[in-house]
DNA sequence: TCATTGGGCTTTTTT
DNA sequence: AGCCCAATGA
């Protein structure tokens, strides 16, 4: 095959890049995965073992396809051989194979945010702290914050400005929490999602010889998506890649907005000084966009003061402008939009599979989702609660969990009682106090009741832990005869799980049932698959694995006729012909807490960026003047983000807002009207660039005690109440004092 | 032990 | 507005 035919000199020059590092800098839509399919295709053409190549992607989904695409050139067999996915699952992967090095066993298993926050809470309860003050959430963040820079709690005295950090934040035990937390785990035999990287990093540095087998092992490796590494994954990255050095990473600054969850653009940016030597390739030109839709994008994104300088330029055509309308209620806009793009694919004679609706938050998904119902719109919905975050997945999952990992008590508790077998919280407590003394997992416990209990439990309490133990070791020996969605099926029957939803949800049980029979299905297509693979594993344990690290995306069905919904954070790597990005207010996009820093700012602006490029044909950016958030009405002001791209590529479809006082919005629907609006003052003068959809206003008094995400603890000097406009005089016991206005300060009573 | 009710919290984004 | 949790009573 003549690949110079396939590609522009630029991609041509990427895809023969030889040894050696090599960062490809990857513009929106400018080819990149094809440069990498392509470079993998030749590589295994010229003879690369695909066992010898390690591409990390994004997401699952990006894997599959571009095995998919690779398999095209190369042949299936050779092509499903590669080391390719997300960093999480494949380094959990050789984790498995190396689980004993580490003083797990190779089943352990994978705990996600939610698991991880309960083990959290319960750590929390056992130390005697309050959960007012540690938050659950939050001290999970900071933990995955640490992780992810490979601060373990033995490194963390280390750092005094962390320890000072926690006595200013009023949290002196996180320490504590961080530690048994970590025990915990590792007791359970469990890792949560930072662990996954973390644990890796560990393997490698305590034995180099195993780093040595992989280092050997990979002799080309490629990471996609490069802008949005975090430490842990770039030291992994390092480490991996120091034998050999045929590195090949691609990405776009432009387009990193992942720095919430510890990715930082330098590992990017800074990517020729740590690797001397290094080809650097641009593709800069657009193959995805109209010219409008290109340089509408390249005008918003001059705005962001870091980063790259570089223009994306496209020789298609000019296209239509990019659409701004303004509507007056979340509502309003939904219909609009609904209606719009009914009229628009028509006119195009796209189908409905071709549209996508983007959105900051997914709380946004709901009006839509109404408007699209009441239009007959076929729609697919994408992340919120994700499948296997739905609590009757988890509940089925729990049982298999416990089945594969005795060790976690997460499961255990989850499902000892539902459905309900008469085992309460009095006798869980004593289990867990007995647990601890015989340094037994509440399951090992539960399975040798009789002799562990020391009088400590009741008969009866002790008959219905038995019954719970044989049901499950008679789940274990069906397990080494039946395929894993047979064994679910078995788990489901005996334990009745069905009718207790019936019972719990009533009429509403239907959705909830369909779900398990969706589990099922997917438990079957799974076994398929694997049976098919070389190495296919179509057990339980690899099934778990694989789930727990699925997503939403991961599951999408492209075949289906239907507009796509999405945060615009998972729209990235998408494309389609017709894109709306809909609540351009200010508050939301940039959203709240971002505005007043620039850093922050900036990563908002790259995420609309990221949005607008997707569109190939045509882009809608809507905004409405009020917005239902958190069961209030919320009045709103057009997004910055609207008036930074040039005017040249813009056409409004209502009138521009006027530098004049806005008029006195409408309200959000006639349904609504009244209900629980926002009261304005009448007598209050519109402020400019005012940001309604802030924080809602806390009601103070002097001498309260207050706490800031920023500044910390304070005292309340001073009040001034002047409607929207209130500001208090806060001294803080470690800033200073300052004045705020409350609208836009996130101050919490203490 | 189980069911119901009310209060508090949420919405920034996710592997 | 919806979800989760704690407190309360049967």
């Amino acid at each position: 095959m003549d690949l110079k035919k396939l590609l522009n000199p630029a991609q041509w020059e990427a895809v023969m890049h030889d040894d050696g590092p090599a960062m490809i800098v990857a513009g929106a839509g400018s080819g990149k995965t094809r440069v990498l399919t392509y470079r993998i295709a030749r590589l295994m053409l010229e003879g690369t073992d695909p066992f010898r190549i390690l591409a990390l992607t994004f997401t699952n989904k990006a894997a599959r396809e571009m095995k998919e695409r690779i398999a095209a050139v190369v042949g299936e067999s050779r092509a499903k051989n590669i080391w390719m996915g997300t960093f999480h699952s494949i380094f959990a992967r050789i984790l498995r194979l190396e689980a004993d090095k580490l003083g797990y066993t190779s089943s352990f298993t994978i705990y996600d945010k939610d698991d991880s926050q309960k083990a959290v809470t319960s750590v929390i309860k056992e130390l005697g702290l309050d959960k007012e003050i540690y938050k659950p959430r939050q001290v999970l963040n900071r933990i995955s914050a640490l992780k992810n820079r490979l601060i373990t709690p033995d490194k963390y005295g280390d750092y005094v400005e962390l320890i000072n950090e926690d006595v200013q934040r009023r949290q002196p035990d996180f320490i504590r929490i961080y530690h048994r937390y970590n025990d915990l785990l590792f007791r359970r035999n469990v890792m949560d999602f930072d662990d996954l990287l973390l644990k890796t990093n560990e393997l490698f540095e305590k034995y180099p010889e195993i780093l040595g087998q992989y280092q050997r092992r990979f002799e080309h490796i490629m990471v996609d998506e490069f802008q949005d590494t975090n430490y842990s994954q770039y030291r992994i990255v390092r480490a991996l890649a120091d034998f050999y050095q045929n590195l090949t990473v691609v990405g776009d600054d432009s387009q990193s907005i992942y720095s919430f969850r510890g990715a930082e653009v330098k590992h990017f940016l800074n990517f020729m000084r740590e690797f001397p030597g290094v080809t650097v390739y641009r593709l800069e030109r657009n193959y995805r966009s109209t010219k409008h839709i290109v340089k509408a994008s390249n005008s918003l994104i001059a705005h962001n003061k870091y980063g790259l300088k570089k223009e994306l330029w496209t020789e298609n055509e000019e296209g239509e402008k990019i659409r701004i309308m303004a509507l007056s209620g979340d509502r309003s806009e939904a219909s609009w939009i609904a209606r719009d793009l009914i009229r628009r694919l028509e006119q195009k004679g796209l189908r409905y599979s071709d549209a996508v609706v983007l959105y900051r938050t997914n709380a946004q998904s709901r009006p839509l989702e109404d408007a699209f119902r009441a239009y007959g719109i076929p729609y697919r919905i994408y992340g919120g609660i994700s499948f296997y975050q739905r609590r009757e997945i988890k509940d089925v999952l729990a049982y298999l969990r416990l089945l594969v990992n005795p060790r976690d008590d997460e499961a255990f508790l989850r499902i000892i009682n539902f459905p309900a077998r008469g085992i309460g919280k009095k006798t869980l407590e004593t289990l867990s106090v007995l647990a601890d003394r015989h340094g037994l997992s509440l399951y090992e416990l539960t399975q040798d009741i009789d002799r562990l209990a020391g009088g400590m439990l009741n008969a009866r309490a002790r008959n219905k832990l038995k019954d719970f133990a044989v049901m499950m070791e008679h789940f274990r020996i069906r397990a080494r005869e039946l395929p894993v969605d047979e064994l679910a099926k078995a788990v489901i029957k005996r334990t009745g799980l069905l009718e207790a939803y019936r019972k719990e949800y009533d009429v509403d049980a239907d959705r909830h049932i369909e779900n398990v029979e969706a589990l099922v299905n997917a438990m079957r297509e799974f076994v398929e698959s694997q049976s098919e693979l070389a190495d296919g594993d179509p057990g339980l344990e690899r099934f778990l694995s694989e789930v727990a690290l699925q997503t939403d995306m991961d599951m999408a069905d492209d075949d289906e006729n239907a507009v796509t919904l999405m945060t615009l954070h998972m729209s990235k790597g998408l494309e389609f012909p017709v894109v709306y990005i809909s609540g351009l207010e200010e508050g939301l996009l940039p959203a709240g807490v971002t505005m007043f820093d620039r850093e922050n700012l900036e990563e908002e602006r790259r995420l609309m960026y990221v949005g607008m490029t997707r569109a190939k044909k045509l882009c809608t950016l809507t905004y409405a003047r009020s917005r239902m958030r958190w069961g209030t009405v919320y009045e709103s002001e057009p997004s910055r983000f609207l008036s930074e791209i040039d005017e040249a590529h813009v056409q409004w479809l209502r009138q521009p807002p006027a530098d004049s006082p806005p008029a006195p919005a409408e309200p959000a629907s006639p349904a609504r009207r009244g209900i629980s609006r926002t009261i304005r003052p009448s007598n209050l003068k519109p402020l400019k660039r005012a940001a309604k959809g802030g924080a809602p206003p806390v009601r103070l008094a002097e001498g309260d005690r207050v706490r800031h995400e920023r500044f910390g603890n304070g005292t309340v000097k001073k009040v001034v109440l002047d409607g929207e406009n209130s500001k208090a005089t806060v001294e803080f016991d470690y800033s200073g004092t300052k004045v705020l206005l409350l609208r836009f300060a996130k101050l919490t009573r203490l």
